[in-house]
RNA sequence: UGGGGUGUGGCCAAAUUGGUAAGGCACCUGACUCUGGAUCAGGGGAUUGUAGGUUCGAGUCCUACCACCCCAGCCA
């Protein structure tokens, strides 16, 4: 409770953002009973992260007023779409945390009604079948500053229209012949109210009606009365279906819905040192460019989900960014920051050596081993500790010892004396190296009244690294990732150029402690001082196979940047 | 040159009816530390796209201008 007088402190709660604002408006004034939305994915792609800020938003809103979000397939284009990708999708939604509940829909499921309502239109003399070529429609819908014309046929008979639009559904006419178009203005300076096609002829096998149709419903005109259907109260989408608005409303007025969902637009998520569009990561997959949708390096769900990603870190990320209208590039660092903060907490500690180093304790008895104590998370007790072998001949950070040290290097050089973590203090006393001078073993001595890592004599020690005893080390690959592309924005035709070349680096020659021998596909662990990591599915029992998640915040790596 | 949208510190992004620029990330410094991790404390940095105007007072209102994004699929 606070005191008298202090002041009220700022309610915490998810920021505030426009739509928030008008959904909290529209609870408030009573226009509805139940708020409604929905996520409309057309299965025709993976989802990526620019997805999960849509679903964040979509189901969040919801989930805040207590109402629920569909989950509706925007199957209107058989060409396009296929059931892997109906599969993946509900897979990542539930991943990242949202049920839908009973609430699986398919744009697919209305296509009888949203046909009679065609049938309404060209009744009502609001639509008609066009039969001039794709070419002439466009030359016809002339250009962002000159009106466009009526169609020879914009005027045919209703009955005329309505035959024509039985045939189309029965099959008789070839694919490009003719198309149902809305009557609007074909001099509106809004070039998709020039009377927008809604229905066109594709003789394709759709993956759920099958053949039975040979007409497919346009987006334009799917959308809205689906979203009326499902009672739909506010219809989020992104930016650039602001334009296609008044054609949505023009759906709702023309037509006998049973309600009037408002559609909301708000910025997509673009993300730096990144693709997001579905073309473009199709591309990267068609062209050989990663493994596939689920490579690591991806954007997609399934991509970060390999990675190591967890849900928590992607919807705090989403959270962190808003929801705004202004174009956007958000720095990645943000959403590293939120994977860190999250698997600090979870991931427990462990050592592994990625490029190994032979270091000798001179005068450790040969033979001889032993068993420290080691802490499993310092940031959570309750993860308890486990106990990692130790004897004479270890593994260590080939980056952790320098012959010549630069300045304020702490670690171990000739002569100086570092901690081995929740092991012993060992000070350099040689170097053997190989004919190129590289070091190939490091000796050192240990200082037997230092067990656990403390002096009793109260000396210090300026660095603690990690190390794997070789004889109880077992092998491991480790994959390297980076951010796939090199520049902050890659654009233009030449985008794939900007492909960093370094995004993937494999390491073959990896010791791990014996304790993660046993880790589990999926896993999340730290490895101490160099980063989370998680177990690939490309694990075999005898051999796993480690992804790096993102590294630890690494300030030695910006003092030597600095320094040389 | 038509229509729609947007412009707040490097990147996101708040700011009840105009009242005197939140927060996060990034960056820098210090403390602490058996991860050069984590944590904690502090700091730098914004004439709120520009120019005018209204007002005691404008990021918020008015005018003009500039910049950027989207739209001419029988894609979504």
């Amino acid at each position: 409770m606070a005191g008298a007088g202090g002041k009220p402190k700022a309610a915490e709660g998810p920021p505030s953002n426009f739509i928030r604002s008008i959904v909290a408006d529209d609870v408030r004034s009573g226009k509805h009973a139940r708020i409604v939305t929905r996520f409309p994915p057309e299965p025709n792609g993976y989802l990526h992260i620019g997805h999960a800020k849509a679903i964040c938003v979509d189901f969040g809103i919801a989930g805040e007023f207590g109402g629920v979000c569909n989950l509706r397939f925007d199957d209107t284009n058989p060409a396009k779409e296929e059931v892997e990708y109906v599969e993946s999708i509900q897979e990542d939604v539930r991943w990242l945390g949202f049920d839908w509940g009973e609430n699986l829909f398919y744009a697919s499921d209305y296509f009888e009604r949203l046909h009679d309502w065609a049938v309404d239109l060209i009744r009502g003399g609001k639509a008609y079948v066009d039969s001039l070529t794709p070419d002439e429609i466009r030359e016809y819908r002339g250009t962002l500053t000159k009106a466009g014309r009526n169609s020879p046929y914009r005027d045919r008979p209703i009955e005329e229209s309505l035959d024509l639009f039985a045939r189309m559904r029965a099959g008789e006419f070839e694919e490009g012949t003719h198309v149902l178009r809305a009557k609007i203005d074909m001099a509106s300076p809004n070039v998709n109210l020039r009377d927008p096609a809604l229905y066109r002829v594709r003789k394709a096998a759709h993956h759920r009606t099958g053949d039975r149709w040979c007409i497919y419903p346009m987006y334009d005109y799917a959308h809205p009365l689906s979203d009326a259907i499902e009672h739909v109260t506010h219809s989020l989408c992104t930016l650039e279906f602001a334009d296609h608005r008044p054609l949505y409303d023009w759906c709702i007025e023309n037509l006998d819905v049973p309600s009037r969902p408002r559609q909301i637009e708000f910025a997509r998520l673009n993300l730096s040192y990144t693709v997001m569009s579905k073309r473009r990561l199709r591309e990267l997959v068609a062209d050989g460019l990663v493994s596939g949708w689920d490579d690591p390096r991806m954007p997609t769900l399934a991509g970060l989900r390999r990675r190591g990603f967890t849900p928590e870190a992607i919807r705090d990320f989403c959270e962190r960014i808003g929801v705004a209208k202004a174009d956007n590039l958000v720095d990645v660092a943000l959403l590293e920051h939120c994977l860190r903060e999250d698997l600090n907490r979870r991931a427990p500690r462990t050592m592994a050596v990625l490029r190994p180093l032979k270091v000798v304790i001179d005068n450790y008895p040969e033979g001889a081993e032993e068993e420290l104590e080691a802490v499993n998370n310092p940031e959570d007790p309750a993860m308890g500790k486990r106990t990692v072998p130790f004897s004479r001949e270890l593994w260590i950070e080939h980056e952790d010892f320098r012959e010549v040290p630069p300045p304020k290097y702490f670690r171990l050089s000739p002569g100086t004396e570092v901690r081995l973590r929740w092991g012993y203090l060992i000070r350099c006393t040689g170097v053997v190296k190989d004919a190129s001078g590289e070091p190939t073993e490091v000796h050192c001595t240990y200082d037997p009244e230092t067990r656990g890592g403390n002096a009793p004599d109260g000396r210090k020690v300026k660095s603690t690294i990690h190390w794997v005893s070789a004889r109880h080390a077992v092998p491991a690959e480790v994959r390297l990732y980076d951010r796939l592309f090199s520049v902050e924005a890659p654009e233009g035709p030449s985008w794939k150029e900007h492909l960093n070349p370094n995004a993937l680096e494999t390491l073959e020659r990896c010791w791990i402690e014996p304790s993660l021998a046993g880790a589990a596909p999926g896993s999340h662990w730290q490895f101490e001082r160099l980063g989370y990591f998680v177990v690939d599915e490309d694990s075999r029992s005898d051999r796993k196979v480690f992804n790096r998640t993102v590294s630890l915040r690494d300030t030695w790596a910006r003092i030597e940047k600095k320094g040389f």
